[in-house]
Parts: C-alpha cells; sequence; structure tokens
DNA sequence: GCCAAAAATGAAACGCGTTATAAGATTTAA
DNA sequence: TTAAATCTTATAACGCGTTTCATTTTTGGC
C-alpha cells in the first residue's frame, strides 16, 4: 500500500468513526456533512471523494460492523434448531451493542439506493447459510414435504427484517423485539419442521410469553431534527 | 361548512391530486414543493399552512386510498383460511392499481414520523380483524394449544409487510410479491393451524410454485434524483 | 531536489424542504 | 357597508446534502 493509500485509509477510518459517534449523539438527521468534516478534520469535498455520499460513510461503517460480526460468529450447534438460531442471536446481539447507531441507520439501511448491493449480500449469507441447515433437515426427514428449504429460509429472514424494523421506528423496545423476531421465527418453523425439530420448534414456542408488550413506545426515533 | 372551510377543502383536494400525479410520474424525490405549489396554483406557504410538510401530503393521499379500500371490502367468506386471505388480497389489488404510486411513497410511510399513527392504525385494524378470526379457529380446536390468536395474528401481518418491503426496495416485482406474500403467511399460518384449518393452508401450499423468481430487478425504484 | 500527477482545501453555489415577513385578498359578523 | 379576523400571497431567507472551481498541498518518479 502506497503512502497516499495510507493516508487516504487513515482518513476514512477518522471520518467513519466520527460519523459513527455523531450519529449516536445526534441522530441521522443531526448528523451533517459540514460538522464531521470539521470534526474529521478534513474539507468537505473530501468527504465525497472519500465516500460519495453521507449514507456511504454509514454503510462503510455498518459493512465494517458486519464484518466484525460474521468473523465472531460462534461454532454451530448440533440440531438444526439450535444452528437456526445462532445467527439470529448473534445479529440481535450486535445491534444491542450500539442501538442508537443501528436505529438511527435502520431507515437509511432500508431506502438507500447505496444499500442496494449490501442488502443482497446480508440477505444472501443468512439464506445461504438457513437453507443449507433446512436442506439438511430435509434430508434427515425433518422437514415437511411441501416445504421449500430456500423459501423457508427467505420467509424466516423476512419475519425478522419485519420485527427489526418494528424496532427501528420505535414500535417496540428492544427486549421485545428479542422476544417477538424469535417467536416469530418460531412460529415459521412450526409449520414445515417434523419429528424431533418439531418438537424442538414447540417446545420452544411454549417458554415464550404469550402477551408480550407491544406498540410501548420507548424513545420515539426516526428523522431527529437536531 | 363555512365558505372558508369549503375553499380550504377544494384547495387541499387540489393540492393532492396534483402530488399524486406528480408522484407517479417523478417519483417521491422528483416531487418538489416549488413545482407542486405552480401546478396546484396556490403559494408554497399554503401547502404549509394546510399539510404541513411534504410528507403529510402524501400521508392524506394514503389515508384516502385506506378509506376507500376499507369501504370496499368485499363480504368474508365462511372458512377460517378463506377469512384470513381476503385482507391480504384487498390490499395487493390496491396497490396493484397504482404501483408506482405506493412503492414511491413505501419509503416515506416506513420512517416518516408523520405515519407512526398512521401506522399503527393500519396494523391494529388488520391485526384486530386476523385475531378475532383466530379466536374462532381456537375456539373451534382449529388452533394449536401453544397458539395465541394475537400474536400469530402480528406475525402475519410482520410477514406481509416485510414482503412489501422487499418489492417496495426492488428487490421483487408485482408477480413475486404475491406469490412471496402469500407463501409467507401460508408457511407461518401451518405451524398453528390444526384439523380442518391445517389441510386447507397446506392444500394452498402444495399449489404455490416452489422456486419463484428472487432478486430480478424490475424497476429500480427508492429516491428517484430526477 | 525537482517536476508532473494526484488529491485535499476553502469558498461559493445549487436545489431542496421549510420558515419568516409583510402585504394583499377573502370571509365573517356587526 | 364596514371593520375585524382569517387565510393566501410573494419574496426572501435558513440549513441541509451536494457540486464546482481555482488554489494549495502532498506524493511518486527522475
Amino acid at each position: 500500500m502506497s503512502l497516499l493509500d495510507e493516508h487516504k485509509a487513515e482518513r476514512r477510518a477518522r471520518i467513519g468513526k466520527v460519523a459513527r459517534q455523531l450519529v449516536v449523539e445526534r441522530g441521522y438527521a443531526g448528523l451533517t456533512m459540514r460538522e464531521l468534516a470539521q470534526k474529521a478534520r478534513v474539507a468537505v469535498p473530501t468527504l465525497y471523494n472519500l465516500f460519495g455520499s453521507k449514507d456511504a460513510i454509514l454503510v462503510a461503517e455498518l459493512a465494517e460492523s458486519a464484518r466484525v460480526l460474521a468473523a465472531s460468529l460462534p461454532p454451530i450447534g448440533d440440531s438444526f434448531f439450535a444452528r437456526a438460531m445462532v445467527g439470529f442471536d448473534a445479529g440481535t446481539r450486535a445491534i444491542e451493542e450500539s442501538p442508537e447507531f443501528y436505529r438511527e441507520c435502520m431507515n437509511m439501511f432500508l431506502t438507500s439506493p447505496e444499500t442496494a448491493e449490501m442488502r443482497r449480500r446480508v440477505e444472501d449469507a443468512h439464506i445461504a447459510v438457513m437453507t443449507a441447515n433446512l436442506r439438511a433437515a430435509k434430508a434427515a426427514g425433518q422437514l415437511a414435504d411441501w416445504a421449500t428449504p430456500e423459501i423457508v429460509a427467505r420467509h424466516m429472514f423476512a419475519q425478522y427484517m419485519a420485527t427489526l424494523i418494528a424496532w427501528g421506528v420505535g414500535e417496540i423496545d428492544l427486549p421485545t423485539f428479542r422476544i417477538a423476531a424469535l417467536s416469530g421465527v418460531c412460529h415459521l418453523l412450526a409449520g414445515a419442521a417434523r419429528g424431533p425439530f418439531a418438537a424442538e420448534v414447540e417446545a420452544k414456542l411454549r417458554t415464550l410469553p404469550t402477551q408480550y408488550t407491544h406498540s410501548p413506545p420507548d424513545k420515539k426515533a426516526t428523522r431527529r431534527s437536531t
């Protein structure tokens, strides 16, 4: 790596760090390019040279988080169900580490064209793992004959995302999110699972509260103005 | 209604109509308040007097659509499953009538603070219907003992919304959306349904394609710039 | 050490959503 | 008819993300 590229990387890192911090402090809308430039000791056009847009800066931070998360995934369990839970758990724990940041980035992540490719990558990775998992279940006769592994995997992912969004818009708080996401995924698996797999899912479902609090606004989020 | 209120209502209607048309033509970002004011023969501050914000104008249009939709709901069928399908079908048909408008409004609908109340209203209405429906199924012994009607209803709604979002961001096209949403809801019901209800769900699942095309970008949407 | 290429800089500008201000039009009530 | 109240209007402004441009700084090869 040349000196030039090194300095570029330094700047990128500095900008990303400050951006992340400012988003946590002031929210997505509260992060202004002019202030970011100043606090990162950089000129405004430099932000655009290095990243291209405001969203791209945060996407880069999200991508970094995803990389760290992927590298830290614990070894998978042995039952189909345990394996299915590992990914969801890891994602949820990552969010719990800096909820303000992820919540403020959620709108952007969902809607910015910058993130289209990243969304597809994240989704494909999740779905590939779950599909493989469910394929094994099917081979072991523990999946309904009408169930297609990939389709079930996609629906599970959709269920998780929908719950995530409910949290992102402030509809539910983080503990509720944990329960609701788990519940949703289990409900979905309950239909397709057979044999021991099904028993495991049902057992889990029985441990979940049947009346978790919905619509209890914890802090309002999304698009703060100052 | 006083003359003053009449004229106000006229202006509101005119603005809403033009806004809707402009969104269809140029997308959400392509709708500018200055142009809207001009085309609706109104001053810019009037837009803010009457609505409060750009998003609020489109929210009002969405609310109007929701009102029309709710009023046009066909009589419900007789089986639990048929009843569950009616709402989803009506919503999907509404979208198919003006996909450009709804697609462009989706980001805004999901993320704007203006829509929080409306989201809750729509969600509560859907969930109330489905919950009542599932309660009847439970009373008839056609629901698993671990299944809570309201929770299943919420998961169904989440599944539908997640698929809707996938369409909104351009991940899937409208025909795929129809299949995927139906498939997701059926997968969810398959776990909780018992007896004749379960048989109906499974029968439906067997009719759905097991390999519907995912990620075939039809027209890119979300945040056009001109 | 010098010179061409590459990149960062400061300052100004653009279009956007939104708001303030002052003046003009319209409705209401007497 | 007139006066008060209400709303619309035109215009200009603000802060935002983003871009342009000319200038300066930094880098890499000789």
